[in-house]
Parts: structure tokens; C-alpha cells; sequence
RNA sequence: GCUGAUGUAGCUCAGUCGGUAGAGCGCAUCCUUGGUAAGGAUGAGGUCACCGGUUCAAAUCCGGUCAUCAGCUCCA
């Protein structure tokens, strides 16, 4: 057969495998390889090439390489367990982004000793370097086989009629398995067991839980090294511990997912929704706010009491039931409907910084991230059908903008109508055409959730990426078809009859709370000087210093730069220590030159030397600079 | 909510076999007035998460509750 490698064509025996082919070529390639592609097609090294085509290999620097590494590592996994417990039952076993699982069926839990005891089993197997098959049964034969595995007879059950059922087997141990995978175990050079997990069976909460292994695999130990030293970083910059270090924020015991903002989580906040109300302003948006408790009528008609009530607190007033809001919108209709409106006055934007209540299940908090109270910085715009392409590329430009300030990585989903969806096919046709066509008309990359919208509308949402690669959704856009219906919204066309206003929801920050933690992680704590809680520190060498640091103080708070001072009686090594692990951008030491001088030795966060001295006027401007900039280092 | 682990001083953590509690940081007082990442001494500070059980005796063993952490499910 003819193969077309790198562009150079040549000629191989039928039936020979990637490997055979490797063996012409250079010896780095060879020994990177860790799968191939035939015709962009995924094949095992190990495997008969189907004919004629361009053959790739596939390294670990390609996803489909670290992929199938860590494929076969899911594999040596469920050998090492059924070799130490062999009543355990299979379920799946996949490769992840950052490495593999596999989850089992047992009586007893595992324990990290029992990790330590497979690990072991894994590294004998590994160094056996075992030769992996493949190969193919029909479904009686396949059934039979994994007779004794109910997850894999489930499994095979599920398969559609014609299709392939494939196996590979290493040393013995055989798993119903798609492929591809490497040649041999011992291409896995550097593994590790991360953690062991409840995981229910399928995904679906009604299903049995079993026990989920979590590991991760490398080509090389240098690789491996690197990965679990990055994740010890991560947790340094884990919001929850700096929120607490910093003296920002914290959540205590007596409110599980109720956080407590203290005195300087309070200064960021407060200059994120100064931020938020001078770019809405900027944008064409008016700022409202609706009550926290309203009546079970509202609820009811805006559906949240028939579909949302597990989530909802509620409350009696005067013997009739109220709840707290979970949502903001029904307040914001209420506020849309107070008058009539002319399709003049459209788009009517409102935003709302709203606090909402929604009762999350325990497990699922997680810091600032998730929460059982939260202030959405939401919105509501109200308008005619032809103006939703503008205005979603109006609120695209909004969220780009303020992202950008931030420095954040992100990413843009678009989804589309789910399986029971309310409103007309024309309905929807426009709706996602106007999503679709912002975002084309603006040239954004984005990935498409076929069926992955709302019951009553499609949505864009936006992903940010926080310090160990996890993303959170935080901007959101979603059209909504429910409520005006529900609600009977309407404004005055041209032809002076009544009209449904096209209406959607938006959040830019997502959740304050959230995007506190998330830019808590992004940063390190080591807030850009806008955002710094305490934006300069002044510090004393000896007391003769005093009344000049006073005096600098007073000068700096005059021009609303916020400063702390440390007149104590310590070392001024110890001063800069402190303020360093505090984070704080700006040091000013001032000792009897500088006293004398009228000026101060500058110091600033990240650089280990002074930068110099400066007057009271010199280091006013440069810092005033810095926030009107909105400077990241 | 589910599975597993954890809960000791404000923080980070020791605490052996069941015999009644420790360190460092921080805090207070005193000494030290010094030049870019921790000067020294002394002292205060604990219902060992909570409730119950076993025991002569429980931080320690057992049960329950609450909270936290890692995941699953769900979600801004």
C-alpha cells in the first residue's frame, strides 16, 4: 500500500502497522509517537493500517497523544485494581483534560492506603511493558465475555445494532474499549493517583455511586514533576485561603455559603460597582432596584413557584406567602410595567445590582464561587425584534471591554433550543439568528451547545479561566420568550397597536461574589493599584521620621489615594515584610534623609529594590496615573 | 443531596497505648531607634465543632448532628 508521510510518499507490505512505518523514520519521532492518524483518522501504533492515506504521528504535545497515553494509563489502572480486589466491577474509564479515571464498583470505599498499594501494582505492570491487543467480537460473543461486568454488559447493551464492539487486552486484562491506545504499557513513563471520588454510575444522580480513581500521566517524570508543582500553586492563590490572609472576605460557620465581606473586601467591591455604574451609564443603561421579598403571586406567575421552589427561601407575611428573590427579573418587569411605552422609547436598558438567595445543596458550595447569596449584576433590556442583533453586539462589546481591563482569558458558548422548548419555530429562528448573526457580524470565535438553551430562549454565555485552568461561567446573554408572555408586556408600534417587546437578561460580572474570587486567583491578591484595597503603605525607620510620614499621609489620603501607616517600633525590614505578604503596590519608607528631604524611598510590590525617592507630588502623579490607567503588572 | 476524608488557640498545625493540652505565627507588656522579606524577653489566650453513649477516666473509642475539603449531581 501507498502511505503519504510528511508529504514523501512510500510504499509498505499490506497490512503493516504504524510501527512498522516508524521504523523508517528518525529516531526522535519514533520515540514521541504515541498514536497516528490515517486519513485524520485516530488508529492504535500497534494496529494494521486499512490501506492507502496519509499517515501522521501524534505526539503528547498534541490533546489526541496525551489523550491515548492517558487512555492506556485508565486501562493499567483497572488491571492494578481487579489484580488487588478482583470482586470490583468495571464502569468506564476515560482520559480528562488534566489526566484519566476510572470508576468502580466495591463494597468497601478505597482508601489512600489502597492508592498507594495500586500505584505500586500499576508501576510492576508498567515495567512489564505488556504488548495491548485489539480485537473484535460480535455482540453474543462480546455479551459472554463480560459476562461477569454488569457496567460492561450494560455498556455493550446500549451499543447500536452493526456497530463494532471492540476490546483491547494487556496481560491478561481485557476491557470493551473503542481505542485507540499505546503499543505497550510501558510507554507510560511518569504516572500518579491524584485523588479517589464518589462518581455516580452514568452521571445521573438516581443511579448507584461507585468509586472514582483519579490520576494523571506523563512521558516523562521531569513533566509530571512540573504539573503537581503548578497545582501546589494553585493553591496558594485558592481565593478562599487569600480572602482570609488578606483580610478580605471569608464565609463562617454560622452561614454556610453566606459570605462576609470585612472592611477591604469592602473597598474592592465597592470599586468594581463603581466601575460597573460608570461603564452602564457610558452604555446607555438606567440603574433600579427591586425589593428582596415579594409575594408568592409574582412567583407564580413568573412560573419560578411551580419550577424553581426547591431553590427558593420563603417566608409568611401577615398569613400570605412571600419568598426571596432568587432572580431579579420578575421585579424588573414589574418595574417595565409601571407605565406604557412607545416603541420610541426602546431599548429600554435597566440594570439591577441584585441580591439573590438560592438555596444550593451543600456540597455544591465552593467558596465566593458558589454561593447561597449572590449580587448579580444584571440587566434587562426590553425592545423591538429588529434591534436584538445591535444590542446583543452592544452587550458583547460591554463584557469584551470590561474582561479586557482585567487581563482575563475567556471563551464564548452559544446554545441553542433544548428538546422541550416553549414558543414558535419562527420564534426561535429569530432569536438565534440574532445571537448567531452578533456574533458573526462581530468575528468571535465561539463553540455551539446544540440544544443546550433555556426552555424559553437561546443564550450566550461567557467562560473566564481562573489560576488552575478551570472556567467559570460569568457573562451571560439570554434572550428570553417566556416572560413578556407570561407577563403580557407590551409598547405602542407605529401603527398605534400594542406590541410583545423582545426582552433579554444579561450579566457581565456574573456574580460579584464570584468575580471577586475569580479576580482574587487572577491576581494572586496583588490587585492592580486601582482595585488595591490599601494602595500605598508608609513606613518609618525611626520616630524622628514620624511627622514627616504624617504629613505624607495626609497628602496622599487628600487626593484619595488610601494609605496605611506603620509608625511602630520595629525594623524596617520587618515593616516590608509585612507589607509585601500583604500585597500592598506601593512601600514608602521614610527615615531621617528622607525626613529632611521632604520626600519618600519608593519601594513598589514585585520589585526587590527601591525605585527610588520621590517627593509628595512626584509619587501623587505617577500613582494617580497608574488608576486612571487602570495599569496591570 | 450523594461518596470519601477532615474538624485541637485568631491563623498554620503537633498531640504515641484512653490518664484531663502543645509549638510557630499573631496579640499584650517591657527592652531595643534600626536603612529594604522576620531583633529580644515576658505574658495572656482552648467547653479539643456540637449532642449523646462506652469507661473509674474520652481531644483520643462508638453513634448522631453541623461545618469544611476533594469529587459526583446541579449552577451565576
Amino acid at each position: 500500500m501507498k502511505l503519504v508521510i510528511n508529504g514523501q510518499e512510500m510504499e509498505f507490505a499490506a497490512g503493516a502497522s504504524a510501527l512498522d512505518v516508524l521504523e523508517k523514520l528518525p529516531k526522535e519521532v519514533k520515540k514521541e509517537a504515541l498514536v497516528a492518524r490515517h486519513n485524520g483518522k485516530l488508529i492504535s501504533l500497534m494496529e494494521p493500517l486499512p490501506g492507502d492515506g496519509e499517515v501522521e504521528f501524534v505526539a503528547f504535545d498534541d490533546p489526541d497523544g496525551r489523550w491515548t497515553l492517558r487512555h492506556t494509563a485508565s486501562h493499567v489502572l483497572a488491571q492494578a485494581v481487579k489484580a488487588l480486589r478482583p470482586e470490583a466491577k468495571l464502569a468506564i474509564g476515560p482520559a480528562i483534560d488534566n489526566g484519566f479515571y476510572y470508576d468502580f464498583d466495591v463494597d468497601e470505599p478505597f482508601t489512600p492506603e489502597f492508592l498507594k498499594d495500586v500505584e505500586k501494582e500499576m508501576s510492576r505492570i508498567i515495567k512489564k511493558n505488556s504488548k495491548l491487543e485489539r480485537f473484535e467480537l460480535p455482540r453474543e460473543e462480546a455479551l459472554e465475555l463480560m459476562k461477569d461486568e454488569p457496567y460492561k454488559v450494560e455498556l455493550i447493551n446500549d451499543l447500536p445494532e452493526g456497530s463494532v464492539i471492540s476490546f483491547y487486552k494487556q496481560e491478561g486484562f481485557t476491557d470493551l474499549c473503542a481505542g485507540p491506545h499505546l503499543p505497550s504499557t510501558g510507554r507510560i513513563k511518569a504516572f500518579k493517583l491524584m485523588s479517589i471520588a464518589g462518581a455516580y454510575w452514568r452521571g445521573n444522580e438516581k443511579n448507584k455511586m461507585l468509586q472514582r480513581i483519579y490520576g494523571t500521566a506523563f512521558t516523562s517524570r521531569e513533566d509530571l514533576d512540573a504539573y503537581v508543582q503548578r497545582l501546589e500553586e494553585a493553591k496558594k492563590r485558592d481565593h478562599r485561603k487569600l480572602g482570609r490572609q488578606l483580610d478580605l472576605f471569608d464565609i463562617l460557620d454560622e452561614g454556610p455559603g453566606f459570605p462576609f465581606f470585612f472592611p477591604k473586601g469592602m473597598i474592592l467591591r465597592n470599586l468594581l460597582e463603581d466601575y460597573w455604574r460608570e461603564i452602564h451609564r457610558k452604555a446607555g443603561y438606567e440603574e433600579i432596584k427591586t425589593p428582596m421579598i415579594l409575594s408568592r403571586k409574582l412567583w407564580e406567575q413568573s412560573g419560578h413557584w411551580d419550577h424553581y421552589q426547591e431553590n427558593m427561601y420563603t417566608t409568611r407575611i401577615d398569613d400570605e406567602d412571600f419568598a426571596i428573590k432568587p432572580m431579579n427579573c420578575p421585579g424588573g418587569i414589574l418595574v417595565y410595567k409601571r407605565r406604557m411605552w412607545s416603541y420610541r422609547d426602546l431599548p429600554i436598558r435597566s440594570g439591577e445590582l441584585g441580591l439573590v438567595h438560592r438555596h444550593e445543596l451543600s456540597g455544591a458550595l465552593h467558596g465566593l464561587m458558589r454561593v447561597r447569596c449572590f449580587t448579580q449584576d444584571d440587566a434587562h433590556i426590553f425592545m423591538t425584534p429588529e434591534q436584538i442583533r445591535d444590542e446583543i453586539k452592544g452587550v458583547y462589546n460591554l463584557i469584551d471591554e470590561v474582561y479586557s481591563v482585567f487581563g482575563f482569558k475567556y471563551h464564548v458558548e452559544l446554545s441553542t433550543r433544548p428538546e422541550n422548548s416553549i414558543g414558535t419555530d419562527e420564534m426561535w429562528e429569530q432569536a438565534t439568528d440574532g445571537l448567531q448573526g452578533a456574533l458573526d457580524d462581530l468575528g468571535v470565535d465561539y463553540v455551539v451547545n446544540e440544544g443546550d438553551g433555556a426552555f424559553y430562549g437561546p443564550k450566550i454565555d461567557f467562560h473566564l479561566e481562573d489560576s488552575i485552568g478551570r472556567t467559570w461561567q460569568c457573562g451571560t446573554i439570554q434572550l428570553d420568550m417566556n416572560l413578556p408572555e407570561r407577563f403580557d408586556l407590551s409598547y405602542i408600534g407605529p401603527d398605534g397597536e400594542k406590541h410583545r417587546p423582545v426582552m433579554i437578561h444579561r450579566v457581565v460580572f456574573g456574580s460579584i461574589e464570584r468575580f471577586i474570587g475569580i479576580l482574587t486567583e487572577h491576581f494572586a491578591g496583588a490587585f492592580p493599584l486601582w482595585l488595591a484595597p490599601v494602595q500605598a503603605k508608609i513606613l518609618t525607620i525611626t520616630d524622628r521620621a514620624d511627622e514627616a510620614a504624617l504629613k505624607l499621609q495626609k497628602a496622599l489620603e487628600d487626593t484619595g489615594i488610601r494609605t496605611e501607616i506603620d509608625l511602630r517600633n520595629e525594623k524596617i525590614g520587618f515593616k516590608l515584610r509585612e507589607a509585601r505578604v500583604m500585597k500592598i503596590p506601593y512601600m514608602l519608607v521614610l527615615g531621617d534623609k528622607e525626613a529632611a528631604e521632604g520626600t519618600a524611598a519608593v519601594s513598589v510590590r514585585g520589585q526587590r529594590d527601591s525605585i527610588g525617592s520621590m517627593t509628595a507630588d512626584e509619587l501623587i502623579a505617577r500613582m494617580k496615573e497608574e488608576v486612571r490607567t487602570r495599569a496591570i503588572f
